[in-house]
Formats: C-alpha cells, structure tokens, sequence
RNA sequence: GGGGGCAUAGCUCAGUUGGUUAGAGCGCACGCUUCACAUGCGUGAGGUCACAGGUUCGAGUCCUGUUGUCCCCACCA
C-alpha cells in the first residue's frame, strides 16, 4: 500500500484528480430510463469573463447539489455553457480594435463578425479552464454555447413564435440609450447613481409680453427639444398663462403652456419644461396633449441638425455653451447644486440618454401573469422563499422589454423588409424572396437582439428544443437553478416566461438563490475599488477544497457573505485535520486484515457511539442538503469529524490499538475504517479532492468516491439509547481533566479517581480509555467520598460522583467555594424546572415529551444536589 | 414613494416547523513538545438575542410599532 505524505498537500493531487475524473467519464450524463434524471443549468458565464468570488461560489453550491445527487444514484446532468454577451463582448472588440486603429465599420458587419468569433475561440475558453480547477463536475462534453446552432435555432423558433402572436412589436418609444455603445438597452440594464450636478433656472419669455416663465432643469441641452412648459392645473401662479405660448430661447419656437397633473408644484418652480423626445414623463405628458416631439440628440451623444447652432457639439459640451448663452441674454436665473440620479449603462458605464427610437419590443403583460402564477401554485419555489416576493415584485412592475440592440455580435433579428412593397417578414429560415410580392430585394433587419433573449432559453436550447430530443424528454424541466439574487430580473424571471410560454412547463422546480460575496470589509467586490481576490490565486495557496469549504460554511441561504482568507485558513486546517485522522487510521491498520464492514465485529460502548454519531450525522446532513441548507451541512461535518471523531473515537481507539489483543485492535480499526469511509463520503460534494485522494489510500475501497453510494441512515446502527449512556463517560473524563486544571494540576500527572457510583459496568467497560484520556492512574469504586481521604476536589457528573485526591494542591477554603457556586447553580434550575411543572398551562398543554423530560431534569438536579450538600457538610465539619 | 434584508459573544456569522442551560469559528485567558495533526491538544471567560408592546403554557424565532443600517426598484423636471 503506497503512504499517504505526512502533510496535507493539495497541489499533489488535485489536478490529477480531475483529469482522472474527466477521463472516466463520470462527469458525462446518460439518459438511463431506470435512472431518475437530476438536471442543473450552469448560468452560462460571459465568454469574456475571469472567474470571480461570485462564481467560485455559485459553481461550489451547485457543485455539492450535483455531487450529493449523483451520489444518490440520480442520472446527474450538469450542462455547462457560455453566453456571447452581446454588448459586454462587442465593447471589448471594439476596444481592441481601436487600439490598432481601426473601428468596427472599417471592418464590415461580416469580417467583424469574424474577428469576434476567433476572439471567442481564442480567449472565450479560458473561463472554463478556470470552472475546472473548483472541481466542477459538469458535462463537458455538452459545452453549449448561447450563438451556437442549438442555441441559435432556438432564438428563431422562439422570436417568430412570439412575433406570429403579435407579442413582439417593433416602435417608437422612449428607451435608454448608452451613446458610447451605440445602442438602445433594457431597463435593467441601466444602473442608477445619486450623481452630483445641477439645478440651472431658465427664463422663457412668454409671447408677445414682458413676463417670463422660470423653469429648472438638470440637463439644459435638452431645451433644444423643448415643446411645451407644463404647470399643474391647480397652480394659481401659472393659471393665468395656461394656454398661451412662450419663445423658446435660443432657438425661438413658439411653445405652449400646457396644465398637467403630472407637475408637482411644489417641487422647483413648479413649471416643467416638456422634452417628449428625452425624457420618459415628458414623453407621456406629449402624448396627452399632442406635442410635436423634436429629437436634438444624436445616437453617437451630440447634438444633431435641430439643434441649430449647437448641432454637432457634444452633449456636454453644448450644456456648457447653452448655459453660457442663456447667462448672456440674461436668462439664466440661477444654478444650483443638485444631486441627481443618472442612469448609467451596465457595461461602460456612460450616461445614459432616453431617446426616442424605432426598436423591437416584447410585450410583457401576457407573459408575467403565467410566470407570477407559476410560483403562486408553487410549480417553482424559491429558497430562501422571500425572493419569491422579489420576484413577484418584478413582474408586478414589468415594462415591456426593448430587445433590440443597435450592435452586431449576437443574434440577428430574423426579419426582413421588402424594398419593393414594404412587407415586414418574420420567419425561422432566411428569407430570400417577398412572399408578398416575390422581390428579391430584401433587407434583414440590422439589429441584434438582447443577450437575455438567447439566455432566456437556456435551459430547454442546450437540450435541443424545438426538437423533441431525447435530451430533452429526460432532463428538461429541470431541477435547480442556482444564481445570485442579482440576477432574478435579468435571468431567473425571463427564464420563467420564456419556459412556460414555449415548453408549457416551468424550467425548474426550484431556485436556490445565494448572495454575493464581499470582500473583509464587507464591500461590493468591484474593478473599480480593485478589491477583488482571484479564486486561482487562492486555490493556488489553499487548495480548492479549502476555497469551496470557506465559501459555504457559516452561510445562510441567500444572505451575503465576506470573504476572509483567515475562512480559507481555518477550512484547510480542518481539511489538515481530516487528512491526519486518515493517516492515523491507515498507519495502525498497516498489516492489519481490517474488517470490510461492521458485520462480526464486537462492538464496545465507544464504537457504538461513534457509529451512532455518525448516523445522526448521516440524518443531518441529507437532510440539510435536501432542503439546499448547505452551510447547515457543511457545520455539521465539521463538528462530527473534527469533535466526535478526532477528539473522541480517535483518542477512545488508543488503547485498543496500542493495546495486546491482536481481536480487539482489529474490530477497532474495522470501526474507524467504517466511520473514516462512510465520512468521506458525506464530506465528498464538499471536498471533492481530499476525499477522493483519501479514499484512494483506504484498504477496502476501489474505485472512485465520486460514483460511490451516498450514505444512507440506518436505524439499526442508531445505537440511541448505548449512545446517550456513553455520553455520560465523555462528561466524566471532561469533569476530571476540569478539576485538573482548576487546581493547576499539571496535565502529566496522573491522578487516582474514586468514584461513588451506579455506573460501574459502564465505567469498567471504557476503564482504559478514562484512564488514558482524564489523565488517570486508576480507578477506584467506592461507597462514599470519605474513602479518597480528605485533601480531594470533587464534581458531580451525570454518571458519578467523582472524587479527586490531590493533596497539597487541594485547597480546603477554596474547593468549598466552588462545591458552593456549584450548588447554587443546580439550586437555581431545581427552582426553574419546579416552577415549569407548577404551571398548569404547561404540564397540559406542552408536548408529554417535554414535561417527561423536565421531570427527569429535576430529578437529576435533586440528585446531585444532594450530593453536593453531603459533600460541603463533609468538608465543613 | 414601493419592495426587501440585516441588528445575537470583542470580531465574522449560524440558529430548521416557537420547546432543555442560545451555538460555531476567530480573537482572548490559563495550561500543554500526550507516540495522526502546534494547520495541534486541554480548560475557561465572554451574550438583558437593537428597543417597546402583543399572541402563547412557552418567543432569538410569530404579530404590531419604533430606532439604526444596507440593498433593489421607481423617481422631482
């Protein structure tokens, strides 16, 4: 048998392992009919992205979920993918391009295109590498992409199903619009900021008289494309003016005063300048009273031919001279400071400007009802539940969706316009002749649409849908869903409606939402504040193991987390622990037949406790995981491992492994090997490495611990009542070493134990192991404490009243103090638990469970204040 | 304005459907080169569970309100 090193050495085998894995196959899914399948959509990272916390975290979490499943005996599939990341790409692209000089129109649409798919190739692999190193037990071998054909085909079906209902419209409406990215965006992917500007106040004369109208504004280049004042209806300072026109300044267009309730009059001066064609109220307030709407800005962010001599000048620029202007004319009231929210674009975070513009939209009314009603009946439940509310929250709210974007590297939007007699042709296929008039002369639609749209399709497009494919029938719809809560209005809810609507099914049954991980201070990790950590570097330093362990213990579903490399620590130390109980293990079973299972062997009190921990552990920790409570999970395995087994079975194992009955030293280590194995596969979806590497050194194990059963609860083994009675050992041994050190007993030197007790099978059973771990020479059963002579210190456990002869080191005076502070404490529960019985509402009404039990407690208290009191008299007299 | 989170030990956080004496890690104190591990072992100190009411036999947990704090959405031009 090769030995395992005598330190915990991560980078020694775990990309090994991996390549092992993959190499096996176990990562592939196979439909197998007598299987019952398990399906989790990796969120397709963008193929421009570098692994972060967010992902090392997300990956973990379904990582564990997919493990514990297979485990299971599920036909796991794990599909992993990347998404083109339409706007986030192009801007990179195009960012490149620039450097050498050239722009994207230079190029052309096709070479372009081109360029961004050898970019892809070339670099839009790398995160994947990255997924590996975590571990992640995904299908390769079905890596999708969202512009691959699948996926693309798709978009079609789904594009065309959705415009054939008149659910897809094309027209003008006020959108976001990012001027550095050239193209229009959703409402979500506008991120607000409270951004410091200003408050200027203009003058508009009224016409033909000498009075003038205040107005304020925060974006002065927008009066170019002014056509109306609005004022509330009820405002007696403006009524009179309601209905007459004033000049527009600067560009002298005669424009109404117009009443309308959307005006708070109490806010500025109480008159709005009305700009329909940038601003989304102004837009609405157009509608209502019929205003011409004059666009001054141009796509790139200047001012175009309407705005007369601004034309040209960039948008800030141009505030700067119209500004300038009005001052000059004496129109210019006065400028105030102003903190404002301002959009700003998700991806190059520009200044957004709403404009109107012809683009595609999704009407949103029909699909939120069925995907808020989804989640109503349940058919989809979120963990922690309060993101439902999230959710509902969204939908609730829904706008219709923009899907068009004025770029070229996604999925083209499948219409076509007859140069000849205007027909708009939606189609799955391209289309090279009018179906109408059969012209030849057609033009594609140049838009592309939202990244989201070909995400939204996520979890039935890598399965092949429209087509009816096998994978598709298996695996779909699909288990979990796994993402951060910042992606619900994005993702999560799109694929809702989108599922629903095209399969008639929801997409998965539930979604498990985490948080996001903040760095030690609690910040958003962010490019800007540089205060991200890398995973590899920290799986370079740790492990991956150690990096998964940190990442979910101590979290609660959907709460935030920090991020700490002293977590990173203390996982590897735990994992150092695990690693060292292995060796302990494996080094004492050198040349031993170690038994291969629990069957034959002479179980002693210890062993049975251990098991049944380990039963209790096998119970919690299923359990825990079912309900995706995996920092429950992770909490529990540590505590077994680390206390129950390291601390306890391991040092209650000594003697019987040190010890000359070659029978017993054998069954012993047939109940370690037992735990060790069957622990390992508990920890395994955590610590994938470590336990496979492990696994690999155990005598009687073949084979991977990846496709090796989960364990299950056996109630056989629960060993509840063997187990509770040890635990009255454990608290002797922990009541004697305390007396120790309370009386500076140096921990070497061994102590005689005189016990009054009626314990003392129990007691004689584990004699060698009190003996070795309360730090004793031996033990003595007696009648009563007088028999340890008259220097002692003593305790009261559950299963004994121990007494400690310790001579010089005893001090009379003191020892009565704490015998004293001892009772008080018992006097006190005594008190607590006669007064839960003296309640009648209680003692009817709480569980029989509880009122036994809180009988016993106050028998046992009873008991041992007795003792004490006996004890206390005897040092008295 | 709408929605949501959080408030528990010095720090970071757990705490299942309400039910023993509220837990962990780190830190702190004291003591240990005990033959798997000092990335360790033993023993301990440390909490009016933000505040005020309410429901209940019983509240860290449920309800109402208050305060503080953070996030998302909408938004005042």
């Amino acid at each position: 048998m090769k030995e395992m090193q005598t330190t915990y050495d991560p980078r020694a085998f775990e990309d090994r392992i991996y390549a092992e894995w993959e190499k096996k196959g176990y990562f592939k899914a196979k439909i197998d009919p007598a299987k019952v399948p398990f399906t989790v959509m990796m969120p397709p990272p963008n193929i421009t992205g570098q692994l972060h916390m967010g992902h090392a975290m997300d990956e973990t979490m379904q990582d564990i979920v997919v493990r514990f499943k297979r485990m299971q005996g599920y036909s796991v599939l794990w599909q992993p993918g990347t998404d083109h990341a339409s706007i986030a790409t192009e801007h990179k692209i195009v960012e490149k391009l620039r450097e050498e000089g050239i722009s994207k129109e230079d190029l052309g649409r096709e070479e372009f295109l081109r360029r961004a798919f050898d970019w892809k190739e070339q670099y839009g692999g790398k995160i994947v590498e990255q997924l590996k190193k975590l571990g992640s037990s995904c299908d390769w071998s079905r890596l999708a992409f969202t512009m691959d054909e699948k996926c693309s085909r798709a978009v079609r079906e789904a594009f065309f199903r959705l415009y054939e209902k008149g659910l897809i419209y094309r027209g003008s409406r006020i959108i976001n619009w990012c001027p550095d990215c050239g193209t229009a965006l959703s409402d979500e992917e506008v991120a607000y900021s409270e951004d410091a500007g200003h408050f200027w106040y203009f003058a508009y004369p009224v016409e033909g008289s000498e009075e003038k109208l205040v107005i304020a504004t925060t974006r002065p280049e927008t009066m170019l494309g002014d056509t109306a004042v609005a004022v509330h209806p009820g405002d007696a300072r403006y009524a009179s003016l309601v209905g007459k026109n004033l000049i527009l300044p600067l560009v002298g267009r005669k424009i109404p005063v117009v009443a309308d309730e959307y005006v708070d009059p109490e806010f500025g001066t109480g008159a709005v300048k009305i700009t329909p064609a940038h601003d989304p109220n102004d837009f609405e307030v157009g509608l209502r009273h019929n205003l011409p709407m004059i666009r001054v800005l141009a796509d790139d962010g200047t001012v175009n031919e309407e705005g007369g001599k601004f034309a040209g000048l960039d948008r800030y620029e141009a505030r700067k001279q119209i500004v300038a202007e009005m001052d000059s004319l004496g129109l210019l009231v006065k400028v105030e400071a102003h903190t404002h929210n301002v959009g700003h674009c998700h991806r190059c975070n520009a200044t957004v400007e709403p404009i109107v513009s012809k683009q595609w939209f999704v009407r949103m009314a029909p699909l939120a009802k069925p995907a808020i009603d989804a989640v109503m009946k349940s058919k989809t439940k979120f963990t922690p539940d309060r993101f439902a509310k999230i959710y509902y929250n969204w939908l609730e709210n829904i706008r219709d969706w923009c899907i068009s974007r004025q770029l070229w590297w996604g999925h083209r939007i499948p219409v076509w316009y007859c140069e000849d007699c205007g027909a708009e042709i939606c189609s799955r296929e391209d289309v090279a002749v009018c179906p109408k008039c059969g012209s030849a002369h057609l033009r594609q639609e140049e838009d592309v649409l939202d990244t989201w749209f070909s995400s939204a399709l996520w979890p039935f497009s890598t399965l092949g849908w429209p087509e009816e494919t096998p994978e598709y029938s298996y695996f779909y719809p699909t288990d979990v869903l796994v993402t951060g809560y910042d992606i619900i209005p994005f993702w999560v809810m799109r694929m809702m409606f989108s599922g629903i609507r095209y399969t008639g099914k929801v997409p998965f049954r539930d979604v498990l939402i985490h948080g996001l991980v903040r760095d030690e201070q609690g910040r958003k990790m962010s490019k800007s504040l540089g205060n991200g950590i890398d995973p590899l570097v920290v799986i370079a330093k740790y492990g991956a193991d150690s990096l998964r362990l940190s990442l979910v213990t101590g979290v609660a579903p959907g709460n935030d987390t920090r991020f700490t490399e002293a977590k990173v620590e203390s996982a590897r130390n735990f994992i150092n622990k695990i690693w060292n109980a292995s060796r302990f293990v494996l080094m004492n079973a050198k040349g031993v037949d170690v038994p291969k299972d629990l069957a034959g062997i002479r179980l002693t009190p210890a062993d049975r406790w251990i098991i049944s921990r380990l039963m209790a552990t096998v119970r919690e920790v299923t359990l825990a995981l079912g309900k995706y409570d995996l920092g429950i999970a992770a909490d529990k395995l540590i505590d077994f491992a680390w206390d129950d087994f390291c601390d306890w079975y391991v040092e209650l194992s000594k003697p019987a492994l040190y010890g000359n009955d070659p029978e017993r030293k054998r069954a012993t280590l047939g109940v370690l090997n037992y735990v060790l194995e069957n622990y390992l596969k508990l920890l395994h979806p955590f610590a994938p490495f470590v336990t496979e590497e492990i696994y690999g050194y155990l005598p009687n194990t073949e084979g991977s611990i990846m496709v090796a059963d989960y364990p299950r609860y056996n109630s056989k083994l629960a060993y509840r009542q063997e187990a509770k009675a040890f635990e009255g050992v454990i608290d002797l041994i922990k009541a004697v070493r305390a007396m120790k050190v309370e009386v500076n007993c140096p921990p070497a030197k061994k102590v005689r134990l005189f016990l009054v007790t009626e314990a003392r099978r129990l007691i004689s059973v584990n004699r060698g192991s009190i003996l070795r771990l309360a730090g004793a020479s031996e033990i003595e059963f007696v009648e009563s404490g007088a028999a340890a002579g008259e220097k002692t210190v003593s305790k009261v456990t559950e299963i004994a009243h121990v007494f400690v002869p310790l001579g010089e080191l005893v001090d009379i005076e003191k020892e009565k103090e704490r015998l004293a502070k001892e009772l008080a404490r018992v006097t006190v529960e005594i008190a607590r638990a006669e007064a839960k019985l003296a309640n009648e509402g209680f003692v009817a009404k709480a569980p029989k469970k509880l009122v036994d039990d809180e009988k016993a407690k106050k028998e046992k208290y009873l008991e041992m204040q007795k003792k004490l009191e006996e004890q206390l008299r005897l040092l008295s007299d």
